[in-house]
DNA sequence: TTAAACTTTCAGTAATTATTGAAACTTTAA
DNA sequence: TTAAAGTTTCAATAATTACTGAAAGTTTAA
């Protein structure tokens, strides 16, 4: 297989994929395509290597900045933009979790505390029945919130060996 | 404020927040509504209270059945179906990262590992870049998917407070 | 058996989200 | 300056995903 084949289905898996995870098929496959590749690309390459429109992998690409996923570079001599990923996979895991955290786990606790500050009138055991409930999800949203950030310090084998014996 | 509304607030804005995770909004305020009541509800408790159709509300009860976060009950007497949200939050939170795990990861895992199996022809440079950018990859969704497993063994303060010191 | 009570399915439609493409804008080199 | 090269924006459109409602299917009690 020539590896301009193997770069395309990398980047077609990473697209289909990506819808999985909530991001957009084009962003997904734009990232993936700057992933594998050595060099930085600019817009025209990615956009004839991946068919998409100049729109599309422009403001695609501007979310893949603002994650941290992708910088700006500029060539000698050249006056467009290059774009090149971060290839240091445990920075982009700590740049996706970060990002789904903002999205998924914060408004999340936002909502619970709001309504824990409420006070709610019913029935005693209704009542205590959904105070309850918001309670356990508080606490464990903040574990969660925790782990997170946790899970990123893994990063080396030994911590990593060390939590799995201990939790044998 | 009334129970009644505090119920409505909470299932309207779980709705709104599942979408985030990619949950289709009718079922996330679903199970919101299941559990946040100590008692089950029939299939048109939940039609009325959320509006929502008859179709979709089935649905996605059989969605919710499916992840394990609800299940069917029987009420002496009565001849319909009545409905119960699994109130533990860490067994909730384990079946959730499972059904994650399934979509998100495996399906990564399967793509990389393929590619990690082709032969790859191009410049030493190109494939030697592509090839390790696979195999960090690789490295790391395993360590991810081990990392979930124990996320949901952590459900002890007793466990999540060593790792914290540990990680410190 | 039959008919009322209830559940499931699914074609059609609505709502949401992603993408295009062209016009407007910005920068740079002559 | 100005015009060519490059970038950004955004209204229009396409693609996807979710929801409805009614018809078909199933179960149960008389």
């Amino acid at each position: 297989m020539k590896i301009e084949d193997a770069r395309l289905a990398f980047v077609q898996g990473w697209g289909t994929l990506g819808t999985a995870w909530g991001i957009p098929r084009s962003m997904a496959q734009i990232h993936a395509l700057l992933l594998c590749n050595p060099e930085s690309l600019s817009t025209e390459d990615v956009m004839e290597t991946i068919q998409l429109s100049r729109g599309n992998v422009n403001t695609n690409m501007r979310e893949l900045i603002h994650w941290n996923l992708v910088k700006k570079q500029h060539k000698l001599g050249e006056r467009k933009e290059f774009f090149a990923a971060d290839q240091e996979i445990w920075s982009i895991a700590q740049h996706i979790v970060n990002e789904r955290k903002r999205r998924e786990l914060v408004p999340v606790q936002q909502l619970v505390k709001e309504l824990r500050g409420e006070m709610i009138e019913g029935t005693p055991n209704e009542v205590k029945h959904f105070q309850a409930m918001l309670k356990d999800l508080d606490e464990f949203l903040d574990q969660m919130n925790t782990l997170a950030d946790m899970a990123i310090k893994l990063n080396s084998n030994v911590l990593f060996k060390r939590l799995l014996k201990m939790l044998s």
